[in-house]
DNA sequence: AGTGTTTTTTGATTTAAATCAAATACGATT
DNA sequence: AATCGTATTTGATTTAAATCAAAAAACACT
């Protein structure tokens, strides 16, 4: 599903929204472990994932590399931390797969928002799914231990235990390789 | 400062969406300890609390009690995973201080919006903060030991040590008491 | 197929924080 | 001031998971 195609699917627009949008849109065929934003810079794109995977994680004080989330097909994926208040970021973005990525810089974006406020909803819409993902993750991390972190991943996005590497998962949940490594072993 | 006020100080509205939100807003004198919202309701209602001091939790697995956040003076709070979605809400809201809480329902919103798209870019903008918000305590609460989430509350939310219990704090980071007790008396 | 690289598993040990339990301090109310 | 209830501190013990280390398995590339 495309960018046009999937916010078609639960917020149509009209056409000359789509229009503007998809004359604004630029979309690349990119290889796996491709880095679409850096720590310290400004992103200034909003991504869409059409095909593949991605994942966007921070760099902690011991020098970790910690997998804050992943963005699966359908998902709309940016340096929260910065695009929006055009502050150096945290984050970094990298595909994990070959994707095929969608995205809008933040300049375009916000002229499309002058022009055509029914993208101001969009947005809020697209905000709340965010909000409502980190929040669970939130729920899920806090006074839950290793196995029932497990547990959340298996329910909730059980799909990403076949596509992404053991590490990568266990940093998302907050465990070392290891423990994820003999919870699995268990089962 | 009033939520007219607040909304005005980051995002000046035209007069005529001042009025329309003003004459749907409902602004209230609570008690200390009055429950906003409870688990299993549909939360209808988005929260500005322009005195005093709320709390927002859940009851985990073992029936303990876990802060998920705090909403203090100029602070936005609703059920997140509730109103937009209209679904049963796991989220208790109440106040910890006597408050002045100014609120508006989700289908005066949702009027608002149509009638005044500016009001779309507001509640993106809200929208945004927040999920900031939640960013950085996901970030603190991963990877990080007791001893860090407690300097991350005293570097980014200083005002709340003085004014929250010691077991609201610690439920917040994701400790038990008995540990912030100790990392407390130890400096 | 064979070699090198990365990822995952397994084992032994340590450690931070939870748990359990009790004492102390604090606050509100009469 | 005395009492009751709640919140916080302190102590002893247990435990889950981290760490350290190395082997095994999986994967990638020539």
């Amino acid at each position: 599903m495309n960018v046009i195609e999937y916010i078609n699917s639960f917020m149509p627009l009209s056409d000359e929204t789509v229009d503007e949008l998809s004359a604004k849109a630029r979309t690349q065929d990119l290889p796996k472990n491709f880095l679409l934003q850096k720590e310290g810079e400004i992103c200034n794109r909003t991504f869409y994932v059409e095909k593949g995977l991605v994942r966007w994680y921070y760099i902690n004080r011991d020098g970790k590399n910690i997998t804050d989330s992943f963005g699966v097909e359908n998902s709309f994926v940016t340096a929260f931390d910065s695009f929006f208040q055009r502050r150096p970021s945290r984050y970094f973005i990298e595909t994990l797969e070959d994707s095929t990525i969608t995205s809008i810089t933040y300049d375009d974006l916000e002229e499309t928002f002058e022009k055509f406020p029914e993208v101001q909803k969009l947005s809020r819409l697209i905000l709340i799914q965010i909000l409502e993902q980190v929040l669970d993750k939130n729920v899920a991390l806090q006074f839950h231990n290793a196995q029932e972190r497990y547990e959340f991943i298996t329910e909730k996005h059980p799909d990403l235990l076949q596509r992404v590497s053991l590490g990568h998962i266990a940093s998302f949940l907050g465990i070392t390789q290891e423990t994820l490594s003999r919870i699995r072993a268990k089962k």
